[in-house]
DNA sequence: ACAATATTTAGACAATTGTATAAATATCTC
DNA sequence: GAGATATTTATACAATTGTCTAAATATTGT
């Protein structure tokens, strides 16, 4: 599992950016104007998830849409429910 | 969903612990011989991970014996599951 | 080609974090 | 109670991170 998934997710920005992709696709400016910081912090937010592979990106016009990659989250329940999601220990 | 819990999966120490904590359960010391890091360091990360609630502790004796709490890798999951496990966007 | 809009990248800075060493606390044995 | 073992807490420091402003890149329309 790799960390910088892990890393992305720790942040609770990226966690309500990621909640916003899950109603519909957004551009990245859609999505910027739901903060209170910088655009280029939205910017930068949205880089890390998108080195996370957690978001794709696809370019329209100027704008460009950013969309949930629903792949890896199902990976991420699969490691917690294989390593974490079993019997309790003895 | 309590933002400590995914800042205390963010760091690859704290999760190869809880992999450890997976097998069986371990008391401080057992846990900080698996790791190259002084045994401050790993007490650290086990304040961490019981700060936010992923593993409880047990004294016995001198040792502080420490064991999975499943049930918030449960609300782990179905935070992931309700959230993102739904199909994808139009 | 120029101006306007959308977005990212670069550089700087303060806050957070992971690690280390040293000191403190707790338990056990003698 | 003194000494040994187990663990945590305190303090310091380097590395990482989140945010900012300014500059750069990309696209569109005139």
């Amino acid at each position: 599992m790799d960390d910088s998934l892990f890393r992305a997710l720790a942040d609770p920005t990226r966690r309500r950016i990621l909640e916003l992709l899950t109603e519909k696709d957004r551009t990245a400016g859609e999505i910027a104007e739901q903060f209170p910081i910088a655009f280029a912090s939205v910017s930068h937010h949205l880089g890390v998830l998108k080195a996370a592979n957690l978001v794709a990106t696809e370019r329209e016009g100027q704008f460009i849409r950013y969309r949930l990659n629903t792949t890896v989250f199902q990976e991420v329940v699969r490691y917690f429910m294989t390593r974490f999601g079993g019997e309790p220990n003895a």
